[in-house]
DNA sequence: GCGATAATGTAGCACTCGCTTCATGGAAGG
DNA sequence: CCTTCCATGAAGCGAGTGCTACATTATCGC
């Protein structure tokens, strides 16, 4: 009973590893994601990363899944305020996304959208499922404008875009973002 | 003499390599780039590759850069027109990328992009080259905004977070592009 | 024709990858 | 004490990688 937490059975330890593979990748990037490298990292072995996961693409899938669950927990604090225009959202995206705290979950995000594009598994079903809940959390976070709705992927565009071409070329989007914000700014002054 | 074309000296032989590489990266996409398999689709061995190139490195380079001359001549005839407004520039780039015949370089651009996000050498330093090229060729493009001018990078990221996102979730776009060509294009009108 | 040089085939090296097999340790339960 | 099962280590498999050493053929100047 008292074991619960002091001697984590099967799917604790499972967890850990998780925790800890997901702390790694959100710090170094999902290029660490070599089953020996990864194990080293952890302080495990490649046989103990396959025993707990099945298989490697099971472990990605689930570590992706606890980031996923992390940024969500993240962003929720960021739900709280009213829904606002795109281009004010962009604003706070495009801020947020400079956030210490917030950068690794883009970049790492970034980096499965751009391996899915490459058509690499397991990384185009997660994607899937992390455009997906982009697009529905950006779409709560949206005026709704009957006129002209804006759709949730053309702000995703733009951050993913943005964030590539930041992790390609550091230092190019410094002004392309605030840019950016303040165009949707105007559109959206002539939308309504 | 006569044998300029007939019987092709060692560069044109590379050359000739190079231009069979790039037709195939265009239409199957970077993911063809081991040497084995790019070899026997263009019908010689890892091993001339190597001969001819020096080494995988080089023959990325040079197949990119080769890539990167045919889209130059490509965007010359779009060229010719005179300078834009930035939303009318993305909205002719947007459909620009639809067409069939410059589709291909788009995605082979952005997953170069990807790459170098990721790290992954040599497209990192080729990635640079690539985006500093877009950057000025989208300056010539642009009517110069004395008051707010706009940064190229600010339309390249749509443009390539536009085709990232097609790539990993085809469809997922198909009104993004559109909203951001017309949002840019209102913001336009309350620039002057 | 002959020797040198260039072009190409064959085999293989040293490495990484995801994953498996075998063996061992060690704790729990009868 | 003995069995049984879970957790882990060590080694290795088969396939893949970029690349190389060696041998062979073809070609060209003499």
């Amino acid at each position: 009973m008292s074991d619960d937490s002091a001697t984590p059975d099967r799917a604790g330890r499972r967890d850990a590893l998780a925790e800890a593979a997901a702390e790694l990748v959100l710090r170094e990037g999902l290029g660490t994601m070599g089953l020996r490298g990864l194990a080293r990292r952890v302080g495990t072995s490649d046989r103990m990363l396959i025993y707990y996961f099945g298989s490697k693409d099971a472990l990605v899938t689930g570590v992706l899944a606890r980031i996923g669950e992390k940024l969500s927990v993240l962003l929720q604090a960021y739900s709280a305020g009213p829904p606002v225009s795109p281009g004010a959202f962009l604003g706070q995206v495009l801020m947020l996304g400079r956030d210490p705290v917030v950068m690794p979950f883009m970049r790492v995000w970034t980096d499965v959208i751009a391996r899915a594009a490459a058509g690499e598994a397991p990384y185009d079903m997660v994607a899937k499922k992390v455009v997906a809940d982009w697009t529905a959390w950006i779409g709560t976070r949206l005026i709704p404008d009957p006129d002209r709705p804006c759709p949730p992927a053309a702000l995703l565009s733009i951050v993913e875009g943005v964030t590539l071409l930041e992790m390609a070329c550091p230092g190019s989007t410094t002004e392309a973002g605030p840019w950016l914000a303040e165009a949707l700014l105007r559109a959206d002054g002539r939308a309504g």
